[in-house]
DNA sequence: GTGGGTGCAAAACCTTTGCATCTGC
DNA sequence: GCAGATGCAAAGGTTTTGCACCCAC
């Protein structure tokens, strides 16, 4: 029976509306704090290793140092602007069709992929 | 006039040599003493500060959390394997077909993108 | 003498973990 | 009481910076 855990519940909450891409840890600490859920860092760090493990939510790498998190859902890519470090989705996998020449090329058995594009954001431009 | 500068032209040539795409600070460091040129964590990491601000080496994310460098060359993928970490290059790019369709999808000005494949190696597989 | 290259150490950042506590069940 | 959730603080790992020193120009 598991227990309530009012952080964790929030978190998925937060990270699985999948509006934002690049959920940091302080962000969802601020994103809590603005909902009167007072967290800890470490309450926040072991909820999204649970959730991560759960599937519920994944890790993507952004590139900045940092660990961000989206939610778990459709495979897609990200675009991050380069100025205002906006990050978008790319809906769809554009590298799909390109797997099979990659093993060609390099012998590995291809499992999975991350793309990052970078460029400039409408608002940025 | 420059001033010579032997650990960041070791780095440079090892770097430079392109047979790697993986180079953290770490693994620099032993490559450099390797040579007898004994350097500072601070030296390599101005080093390759350097070097990079200069265009000479890039910057990969690997997703490990650390600084990797490989040689600013022609552009091409990576994949990495999940077993070893094994990093080898996908010559040539497989996505620039898909540029357009991203800028379409997201309003992005797309000015490059980082793809890692993640798989098995055939020394692990 | 000046400025760039280097070493050393400390600071800064993030992540991760140990330990104590509190609370549903 | 037990186990999971949480807070607090400290530990770890990596990156970054300040300061002093030294040497080629």
């Amino acid at each position: 029976m598991p227990r309530p855990s009012p952080v964790r519940d929030c978190i998925a909450e937060l990270v699985g509306a999948g509006d934002r891409h690049d959920w940091s840890i302080e962000d969802l600490l601020e994103a809590l704090a603005a909902r009167d859920v007072d967290a800890n860092f470490s309450t926040v760090f072991r909820a999204v290793a649970r959730l991560e493990d759960d599937g519920a939510i994944r890790r993507v790498e952004l590139g900045d140092g940092k660990a961000r998190y989206e939610a778990a859902g459709e495979h897609h890519e990200h675009v991050r602007c380069a100025s205002c470090g906006a990050v978008a989705a790319v809906p769809g996998c554009v590298v799909d069709a390109a797997v099979p020449r990659v093993q060609d090329a390099t012998g590995f058995r291809v499992t999975g992929h991350q793309i990052l594009f970078e460029g400039t954001c409408p608002a940025c431009s």
